[in-house]
DNA sequence: TCCCGCCCATAACCGCAGATTATTACCTCA
DNA sequence: TGAGGTAATAATCTGCGGTTATGGGCGGGA
């Protein structure tokens, strides 16, 4: 009964049902029939088992746990928004509007919001977006080639300007049960070089820092792991026990709260480091990107500045 | 071409061709025929308009697209598992191994998740969750009729024991253009007690909280704009224009980075409070309870401290 | 009071998406 | 060269999800 997920249109319709307070309402907005309507929601919830509307003649207005299902299916669809968005954006045109390109972490977290946000505001503007790591990213945007590049490289690539629409930190997981968690000191920079880790593909923005951090030490590299090119791999890989890893925090956030991964400590260094939106020096966004600079550096409100 | 999102099964299926590599074990994994797979898959790689996986004859890869709609498309069905999770647990039976409560804002945007990790160790685990208001949520848990209760209570009721499993802060949010946000000085709490605001119902916590402050001032305050019962309805409200309303940072967050309401500062008043955990004091939560209370209590890490 | 309007549900019908099995084509490797 | 893996195509069937037509409750206005 609760094994087969609801499709993306029945959320849809329960979230304007609580908008509008009408299933026919509700109905005309998405261009289908009342009565679809009506037996799409019945599907609904008899898939999830659940009342989600208190259906009167004149009107109908959620239940306790419609209310619920509906908040968390807005954040179903938002995260569909913006697949989408980045979606429309990947398939790229000649006469675009405005040209990105994006390393992997930015593209993976922030770029389809942005996007989507923009598009949100000029419904008709083209963009288009390249997915690649934070070198080529920098290059296209030096050439000229994309209107903004947004890397997480440590330092900016000469003859760029750049403005940081967010930060990061490297941390050093591994999966729980792993020796490292038992030790009293954090690890060293050095044991860190001797041990074979799972890495990144080399240009990647997280291999370059890591790579920065480990040239410090005078220790011969210990030979890669394995090499992944997607931050869910790894993320997969160290779950599963594979081995240790350096990744970027914001692509391990989750698993870290849920105790998938855990983080080891790590002496000495500073793993902090900023993520910009870059652009030939000289040549200032203007229209689409400068709009979007503007959405990207908007600064996520801190929740928990201390208390 | 792009108007018609994907459904989860394609999203799941990419994810799977990109974990096993091979799109006949992935249409295995997911229970159908290796022809249904094909046939999906192409069907999405239609709607999107990409090529999202590069066919061999030994094997299927994903390209640089398709690695970024995976990505995109892990997001999305996080989101979808935390609303089964959620879902299933609102379907209370009696003999439950864990009864929840929890506010409306901790259960918008936490509790699902939790739910979903516990039942990621402990498979076969019920949970049921009763969703309502700190107040009530916190009486459930003080009468023991729930193994937890999770509530954003600014202090902690008479007889319950507590854990932090987060932190929060309350925003005075307007739409943008409001006649607040061209002023050179925060707004005083009087002005704020004399305005007319969007509210939720009496008993959220978020409710209580703005009263406590605004108790606080020697001014009559004035009248409710509106009353509302959820943190969406609020959310879209204050978009609109309808006024300004007191929310939870933690329920405006995307808004304000995308800049759809804008926070305006109040002046003197600590907006911070927790996110607690609660259980009758003396009966100290075991088991099932004792589980969730660890995973619960995991702090978010920190993106940016600071650069 | 009565009727009309708006709400929703049910019934009967229908088309197509999406599943199936069976088969074909391709590449690699022993 | 044949075996074993890959994926795509063909032919077929089921049922989900759409439509129109209809009926029943409740409330407000004439």
């Amino acid at each position: 009964m609760g094994g087969m997920p609801p499709d993306f249109e029945s959320l849809r319709l329960l979230t304007l049902v609580a908008e509008l307070g009408s299933l026919g309402q509700a109905a005309e907005r998405m261009r289908i029939s009342q009565p679809a309507a009506s037996k799409r929601l019945a599907m609904l919830e008899r898939r999830l088992g659940l009342t989600l509307v208190d259906r009167s003649s004149r009107g109908s207005a959620l239940t306790t746990e419609g209310k619920a299902v509906c908040q968390w299916s807005d954040r179903v669809l938002s995260e569909v928004e913006s697949l989408m968005a980045g979606a429309a954006a990947l398939r790229a045109d000649q006469d675009d509007d405005l040209r990105l390109a994006s390393s992997m972490t930015l593209a993976e977290h922030f770029v389809p919001r942005w996007i989507g946000a923009l598009r949100h505001r000029s419904p008709d503007l083209r963009v288009s977006l390249k997915v690649t790591n934070s070198e080529q990213a920098a290059e296209l945007a030096a050439r000229g080639q994309v209107g903004i590049g947004f890397i997480e490289a440590p330092t900016v690539p000469p003859g760029l300007c750049s403005r940081q629409v967010g930060a990061d930190r490297l941390v050093v997981v591994v999966a729980p049960g792993h020796p490292w968690l038992r030790r009293r000191r954090p690890v060293e920079p050095a044991e860190l070089a001797r041990t074979p880790l799972i890495v990144r593909e080399p240009g990647s923005g997280t291999r370059e820092t890591l790579e920065r951090i480990l040239a410090d030490v005078d220790v011969e590299p210990a030979r890669p792991l394995v090499v992944l090119d997607s931050n869910a791999a790894m993320r997969a890989a160290v779950a599963a026990g594979v081995g240790p890893a350096v990744l970027s925090v914001i692509t391990v956030r989750e698993e870290l709260a849920e105790g998938r991964v855990r983080e080891v400590p790590l002496a000495g260094v500073n793993l902090h480091r900023r993520l910009r939106a870059v652009w030939p020096r000289g040549r200032r966004p203007t229209g689409a990107a400068e709009l979007l600079l503007g959405i990207a550096s908007h600064r996520l409100p801190d929740i928990d500045t201390a208390a």
